[in-house]
Formats: C-alpha cells, sequence, structure tokens
DNA sequence: CTTGGAATTGGAATTATTCCAAAGAGCGAA
DNA sequence: TTCGCTCTTTGGAATAATTCCAATTCCAAG
C-alpha cells in the first residue's frame, strides 16, 4: 500500500533549482493542492490573501512562474482567456467544458501518448506535447 | 483527378453565414492561403497592407473572427503569445519550434483522433480535439 | 552583528485584443 | 433613381492579463 504518488516536498524541489522555500511559495503551492480546481493568478490571489493578507499580486505571479520553473505545476491555456494552474504531475489532458467553464483533468495512458507522438513525422522532435478537449461535461463523480 | 478539397468559396461561405464578401474579408483570407506560415494578426496586417493600403488593424482582426466562424480558418494559440491563423482545414495538430518560433501543421490520421477521443470517460461529450507538441523541428521539405 | 544575494512589493508599463461611435457601402423596395 | 436599412469599416480609446521596475525586506553565511 504505497502512498500515492509521495508529493515531491516543494522545499526539496525549490533547494534543486536553488531557491528558497518562502511562505509566500508554500502557501500558493498549498492553495493549489487543497482546490484542484484550476485556479487563476487572480483566484490563487484571492485564495492566498486569506492566509497572507499582505502578500501582493505580483508575488502570486512570481511564486506560480518559479512553481512552473521546478515543474511542480503546469501552466495551463485555453484560447486567451487567463492562465490556470494545475498541480497534477501525471500525464493528464484537459477538457474545458464551454458551458460551466470548469476545467477537468483527464488521464493520458502511455499507449495513447506513444500513438500521439507517433504523428510526428521524421525530424520533428516533440519535448512536450498537450492535448485540450472542448465540449460539454457531465462528469460521473 | 479531382482537384485537391475545392476551397470553398468564401462568398459562400460568407452567404451561408448571412454575411457580404468585402474586399477586406477576400484579401485578408487569400494572403491567408497565399503563405501558410500561421501568421499573427499584425503579421496578416502588414500583408494586406500591401493590397489595401488602407485597411485597419481593427478590420483585420474583424475578418479573421469572421473566418474563424465561418470555419474556413482555425485560430491557434501557444501559451499567451499572439493568437495565430491557419487556413488548413484538414484535421491537423500543430508543431511548435521553440527555436525558430515557427509553426508546423502535422496531419492526424482519423485512427489516432479515435483513439484520442477514447481517453475521455463516460459523461465527457467534446466538440472538438487540439493536440499541440512542442519542440525541435528539422523538416524534411 | 555585517552583508550580499534572493525575494517581495506597489505601482507603472506593456501589449494583444476589444470596444465604441462615426462614416461608408451595398442592396432591395418604392 | 433614390431612400432607408443593415452590414462593414475605421481610428482611437479602453480593457485586462501579465510583466517590468525600483525600492524595500528577508535571510543565510561568514
Ligand atoms: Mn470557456
Ligand atoms: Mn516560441
Ligand atoms: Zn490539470
Ligand atoms: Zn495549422
Amino acid at each position: 500500500m504505497t502512498p500515492p504518488l509521495p508529493p515531491e516536498s516543494l522545499t526539496q524541489r525549490l533547494a534543486d533549482s536553488g531557491l528558497r522555500a518562502t511562505p509566500q511559495r508554500e502557501v500558493v503551492y498549498s492553495v493549489l493542492l487543497r482546490k484542484r480546481d484550476h485556479p487563476t493568478a487572480e483566484e490563487v490571489f484571492a485564495r492566498v490573501k486569506a492566509e497572507l493578507p499582505t502578500i501582493s499580486l505580483a508575488t502570486v505571479y512570481n511564486c506560480l512562474e518559479t512553481l512552473v520553473q521546478c515543474e511542480l505545476v503546469r501552466a495551463v491555456n485555453f484560447e486567451r482567456s487567463p492562465t490556470r494552474y494545475c498541480p497534477n504531475l501525471r500525464p493528464h489532458a484537459h477538457f474545458h467544458d464551454e458551458q460551466t467553464g470548469r476545467t477537468y483533468d483527464i488521464d493520458l495512458p502511455p499507449a495513447v501518448l506513444a500513438e500521439v507522438n507517433h504523428v510526428l513525422p521524421a525530424g520533428f522532435d516533440a519535448s512536450s506535447v498537450e492535448i485540450t478537449f472542448r465540449g460539454q461535461a457531465r462528469p460521473a463523480s
């Protein structure tokens, strides 16, 4: 009974990049883990303020950027709407519900990922793939 | 010897949507067809000005939006960089070369598309999928 | 204790895009 | 034809997410 992917220690990951674990970074990250609804920077800002009332929006942007660099968080974009942030580290696609605006994680089996990468002709060396669905969701859960 | 997908007449498509074929719309569309390098609105603006020196940037945005509505053109976004425009109507993914910034069309076989759609759990009804690769390209052609 | 680099902060700046109100065009009815 | 209505274009102002900047503040090492 292994714990489900022991979440990489924030402090550890930051250290690996030669960065410090600050209260701001810790709270921003914990807010993302607590409610995984792909919030925007503004939404993260609002949630973090509850714990750190004096944090600035600029800092939230800085922290999010840092977390993305450390690969603890993914930045997700739909068209030109504000960037959303996702702490799910498993390979997954995103489903954007056009009615509600909600975003869902869709697990991507390695086999499918492989299949998708096979469409690339010789000479194309992909470092990442991104798959985004758009439509209507009525999730079972 | 059928012509390769007789490009839907712009005039026809516009009429279908109850819209008029204007010189501005025609030139914007022809510019997209002429050089399929996924230009931004600003780039389209520059190219169109050669033929219609008095066109405004607002009109270019309007025309592009119209062409997207008519489904003659796809809007393509990479992160938060300016939207790019693509007149390729076949199902295809995009490959974004991180070095050069160039964008390549990658044909998507129906089988792969089907496979990808199969990752959706019950309750998720997708109206479209978007696949984007990022990496380094050394295209054969 | 110092002190130098890292991090945060508030506010200004940037920039792609949208909005707006006024002027121009095209077309069918009279 | 002319009129009137609607669609379209246009230039400039406004918007909004994000980035930039310069001034503190923080902190860990010496
Ligand atoms: Mn939406
Ligand atoms: Mn790029
Ligand atoms: Zn996600
Ligand atoms: Zn394309």
